[in-house]
DNA sequence: TGACCGCCTCTACAGTTGTAGAGAAAGTTA
DNA sequence: TAACTTTCTCTACAACTGTAGAGGCGGTCA
């Protein structure tokens, strides 16, 4: 059971990726985490970390003190999210289209080709079986 | 050149989709292609067409009655610009997973893995020459 | 026990997005 | 040209997003 769709905005990416990174955490520590690249306070990250516990994208323990913050969702599952998004909307859900564009876009090397072509290879087989 | 980062909202990408379709069109097709899925009022339309021109995505032509408008950016590039967004945020740039978890969302049949393969191939090809 | 520090809660606020009504203007038809 | 229809403009508003300050509470260290 999944949930339905999960949509990350740009800045709670910033955080979930941080959280993945080294749960349970606190929301200090993920401030400070991303103090570097983003510049935010502490009362910017407890805000959208708290945001995102309403969403049901983070749980929160708050029995303890600093409170302590988990993940609600897979890594996995918001990238899927990610990708059936932009699979919907920009691709109308046709994947080839969409891989093409990839391709396209990505200046891929021979090397990376190939392994592509091993991901393809490797689905196959366990799709047949 | 193309624009820096072409970013859509679901409502964008649903009138955007309709005015590919038929550019130049005007605000009343719009409506009325979007009618039947989005049940949006002309205002509605209208309201998101022209902010979307001062985003530089869709272009006016105020002098004629009714208005005239066309894309301002390609299929193509609004397509990589979702690409690349979900690219950057929910996998940090690494096409090679992205793709693999595509492969994974997807319930991809036989003759579409071809069809993959045959993209590399055609891709290796030119990126050869 | 007072001062300090770390963490918490609450509140705020501007910008964006989704959604639309009211009323004016322009074009059409009899 | 009066009446009607179509389209336009302007304004609004609630929800969501990004961002943060002010001030309170609970330990700790002198």
């Amino acid at each position: 059971m999944s949930k339905p769709q999960i949509e990350l905005t740009e800045a709670e990416w910033s955080v979930i990726k941080a959280v993945w990174d080294s749960e349970p955490c606190t929301a200090p520590d993920i401030q400070q985490k991303l103090a570097k690249k983003t510049g935010w306070t502490y009362s910017t990250v407890r805000t959208l970390m708290d945001r995102m516990v309403t969403k049901g994208l983070l749980k929160a323990d708050k029995q303890r003190n600093p409170t302590l913050y988990r993940s609600a969702v897979s890594k996995t599952q918001a990238q899927k999210g990610e990708l059936l998004y932009a699979l919907k909307h920009a691709f109308n859900g046709a994947l080839t289209p969409m891989v093409q564009c990839l391709l396209e876009t990505s200046n891929l090397s021979s090397d990376e080709l190939s392994e592509l072509e091993s991901l393809i290879k490797a689905r196959r087989r366990n799709a047949k079986k």
